[in-house]
RNA sequence: CGGAACGUAGCGCAGCCUGGUUAGCGCGCUUGACUGGGGGUCAAGAGGUCGGGAGUUCGAAUCUCCCCGUUCCGACCA
């Protein structure tokens, strides 16, 4: 490819709204343009990374059996409408009518389409298990779409689900596309990428990873014991709980606290610890049912893991009128006198696990000291719903954990029969019983892949790309065209790397020397060969990497076979 | 959905507060010359519904109101 006839501008500004390294390169560099919020068009530098990533991941799909298909972006909503999500799932789904008033909507994920082709194509032991996957463009109307094409709202996504007959077997098929993935992201050059124990959200199921490409700017917090041994997001990561030295119990004690509502007010008020405290917040889930979560003053309700052990699948804050309306005083709301019958009661174990704390007495202005809870109170639900924080010990190995934010950037779930179910996905077992499928699912966002290898590998002159994915192997840059057989050493050598094979970028454009290798470093292609009349005076290119490795002068005669072997020793 | 800001050439911005010839600058683009190893210099050009609508005024990019769009922070987010 010449260099002037590529479409795409270098851009010398940074966009005003981009913040991250890959949102100022991809635009900066010609890769994408933006066309509206979160909505991009891909140049043929960004196509050409794209595709590669695309090889790579149908490469490994093929491999662990995949069959590739490729599923429709507009779907009936009557298909929503059996696994119950178009209920569930909000203002992110886009819907609309066709022009005979049928209510259709715009795929964000395939789950139900999956299912609708599974059940129609298969239904014996026999077929079974089976993976059926697609690389194909999905719709989100996220309410914030950000950072260039880490966040958008149309992105190309690799989705795949299995079918298996047992919960075994889908298991044993769960490690393999695993050990798929730990590949791909591998191929891809992706040294940052960790896979972390995750929370299924809307997608439902029991068992799930994420795949994080760790990054100043990702949007996902997630933790790391310093041995690498325990890795877990945000929004379920556990801790080893630092309990207080458990005291005898003492009697129960009604204080006086005027105007004190907060943990700081009371606990500054009695002259204890936060920790010795015990917090009372209220939740109404999706349906205005109220929840009151309880937990030790000095720590905070992680709502994620509030919604997964209640089953709610929306959490907001309740406001006072629905807490008096069950009977609890604002602020000073108190598990020891709250109806159970009008609120369920969710215990973080922290509180279970302290002894005589101060808790609200359930009537304005007063607390009680030395609150225990009996641990056999009956309703009383006892779970891990505390928020955890940098330093606080690993559950696996008791180390301090560690904050890092990531990109996710894929994550494979065991989806259980959730779909199977609900859809009348059924086979019929060796004993002709019927039976639902059970179902994995697994994906990775291509788009956000591209962006993710930027933030991981760039420097403050562009993108440094890896050899598997970059845009081109080779970089030629011919200084000084008109002068002394330039022209005629590039052609020569850019149509002899064509011919091996190569992919070549030659900048035939006759532009000054800096502006050209500014424009190669937001390009990042591995290789360059630098060729001017000071070289050649000499009989020799330059030779550089991208990544600053290697700089050297090399034979004239030597630089296509030198480029070719290079090439072929990082493909492997 | 809450908070804040912005909208002037392809991109990045000034002008607006205090209304007044023909709306300006940088980058990019076109033509030419010089130049030639990290976005060079000079000269000549092309390129504008000043987000949209209504109003105030002799006169609006500038003041007022409404609408639209965008971005940032937060909420939310397989």
């Amino acid at each position: 490819m010449r260099l002037s006839r590529l479409i795409g501008q270098r851009l010398k500004e940074t966009p005003r709204d981009a913040q991250t390294a890959s949102h100022i390169f991809l635009v900066r560099g010609g890769y994408v343009r933006p066309v509206s919020t979160g909505i991009y068009s891909l140049l043929p530098l960004g196509m050409r990374i794209v595709a590669k990533i695309e090889r790579i991941i149908r490469d490994e799909m093929n491999r662990v059996g995949g069959q590739e298909v490729l599923m429709p972006v507009v779907l009936p909503q009557e298909l929503w409408d059996e696994s119950g999500r178009s209920e569930t799932v909000g203002a992110e789904l886009l819907r609309f009518k066709d022009r005979n008033d049928k209510p259709m909507l715009l795929g964000m994920t395939h789950e139900e389409a999956v299912v609708h082709l599974a059940r129609t194509e298969a239904n014996s032991y026999k077929q079974l298990p089976f993976m059926l996957y697609q690389i194909q463009t999905k719709y989100r109307d996220e309410a914030r779409p950000r950072g260039g094409l880490i966040r958008v709202r149309e992105f190309t996504m690799k989705d795949a689900y299995s079918f298996h007959a047992s919960q075994e077997n889908l298991e044993e098929y769960y490690d393999e596309v695993h050990q798929a993935y730990v590949r791909i992201f591998n191929r891809l050059g992706m040294k940052n990428v960790v896979s972390i124990q995750s929370d299924a959200g809307m997608m439902g199921g029991a068992v799930s990873h994420e795949f994080m490409a760790l990054a100043e700017c990702g949007e996902d917090i997630l933790f790391i014991s310093p041995d690498g041994q325990y890795k877990a997001n945000r929004e379920v990561v556990t801790s080893r709980l630092v309990a207080l030295e458990k005291e005898p119990p003492k009697p129960l004690e009604k204080v006086h606290t005027p105007d004190r509502k907060s943990i700081e007010e009371v606990a500054e008020f009695l002259g204890v610890n936060a920790s010795q405290t015990c917090k009372a917040v209220f939740y109404a889930d999706q349906d205005g049912s109220l929840i009151f979560a309880v937990i030790r003053g000095d720590i905070e309700v992680n709502e994620a893991k509030l919604r997964k052990y209640v089953g709610a699948y929306e959490l907001n804050m309740a406001n006072d009128e629905q807490i008096r309306a069950i009977g609890a005083e604002p602020g000073y709301a108190s598990v020891l006198d709250i109806d159970r019958r009008k609120v369920r009661v969710v215990v973080d174990r922290s509180v279970a696990e302290s002894s005589n704390l101060v808790v609200g007495a359930n009537q304005a202005d007063y607390h009680y000291r030395n609150f225990n809870l009996c641990r056999d109170a009956e309703g009383l639900d006892i779970s891990d719903i505390a928020t955890v924080r940098e330093g606080d010990l690993c559950p696996v190995t008791g180390q301090p954990l560690v904050m890092h934010r990531g990109i996710e950037v894929g994550n494979i779930f065991q989806l259980g029969t959730k779909y199977t179910q609900s859809m009348n996905c059924q086979f019929l077992d060796e004993n002709g019983k019927s039976k639902p499928m059970i179902m994995g699912c697994y994906g990775i966002g291509v788009g956000r892949a591209m962006a993710s290898v930027i933030e991981g590998s760039h420097d403050k002159f562009g993108p440094v790309w890896p050899m598997a994915i970059a845009p081109f192997q080779v970089h030629i840059c011919a200084l000084n065209p008109k002068k002394e057989g330039v022209t005629e050493v590039a052609e020569a050598i850019y149509g002899e790397l064509t011919e091996r094979g190569i992919e070549v970028l030659y900048d035939d454009r006759g532009e000054k020397a800096g502006f050209m290798f500014n424009d190669a470093d937001l390009i990042g292609v591995p290789l360059r060969l630098v060729i001017s009349p000071k070289t050649l005076a000499e009989g020799k290119v330059e030779f550089k990497t991208r990544d600053g490795s290697r700089s050297e002068m090399v034979d004239t005669e030597r630089a296509v076979d030198l480029m070719c072997e290079l090439v072929a020793a990082e493909l492997g």
